[in-house]
DNA sequence: GCAAACATACGAACATTTTCGTAAATACAA
DNA sequence: TTGTATTTACGAAAATGTTCGTATGTTTGC
């Protein structure tokens, strides 16, 4: 998969993955909460997404049922991956310190770092829970 | 600071951040180690920039020398701040543990972030490796 | 002084992305 | 049936980003 999705290409994968298969004008209801739209400039972004094979489609029905072929998971990886090449001279935990370092994370989200790290790095995990 | 460096103004900024204040004729040498392009493109550009206030430069001299505005820590902070809003629902671990999952960091760089756990829950850090 | 090399300025072509108007088809309601 | 609303398809304008040719001025070496 060598594709990139545009901005708002982005936009309307998050609404797909969100909520799942939808139509057009599902997402573009979505969409139209954060920003002034009209609907055939949805309606034409998901076209051209079909046709790039962001997208599938169900077009049984006269609304045709869209659906993310490219996962959340596999896109964020992309962007990261992105950003640690052209920002942060390919090292990860550049980012990751600068993530921790500018944007508040919870105890439970700190936790779950430090339990990562503990699995990474082959320790064993204290079990100092019930 | 309501700027956001195109992919080209990101690639002059990385070389104008490691160099320091440069020409554009240097900084195109650096350029076309990575890309083919022509002169007076990085020319263009380095104007652009100079006009939206990105960079700032010295004209005194026939080549003028340019430097960058924007600091790349406050850059790298714009672009992950973007990136956890737009893909990770606002959870900068989220973007952690991805970054961590998918991305070889070594040993000195696990205990780099290890740290900065310690620190940040203000623990003692324990001393429990050579 | 003069030509070659090098620098900036500028406009325009080109590419990509975003936006929307209009037409045609289909469903729906009176 | 007839008109209103909804949908897709399509083309093209508008906006943004990239690339480069050409003109013009400056420096350098002979």
């Amino acid at each position: 998969m060598n594709i990139k999705p545009t901005e708002s290409e982005l936009e309307i994968l998050q609404v797909l993955w969100e909520n799942g298969p939808s139509t057009v004008r599902e997402v573009h209801d979505q969409l139209i909460k954060k920003k002034e739209s009209g609907y055939t400039t949805t309606l034409k972004l998901m076209q051209i997404m079909y046709e790039k094979g962001l997208v599938k489609r169900d077009d049984t029905n006269r609304s045709h049922v869209y659906e993310a072929v490219i996962s959340q998971d596999k896109t964020r990886n992309l962007m990261v991956d992105k950003l640690i090449k052209t920002l942060f001279q390919g090292s990860s935990s550049k980012l990751v310190l600068q993530a921790l370092g500018h944007h508040k994370a919870t105890k439970e989200e700190l936790a779950a770092i430090r339990k990562y790290l503990d699995e990474m790095e082959g320790r064993e995990v204290v079990s100092s829970r019930q």
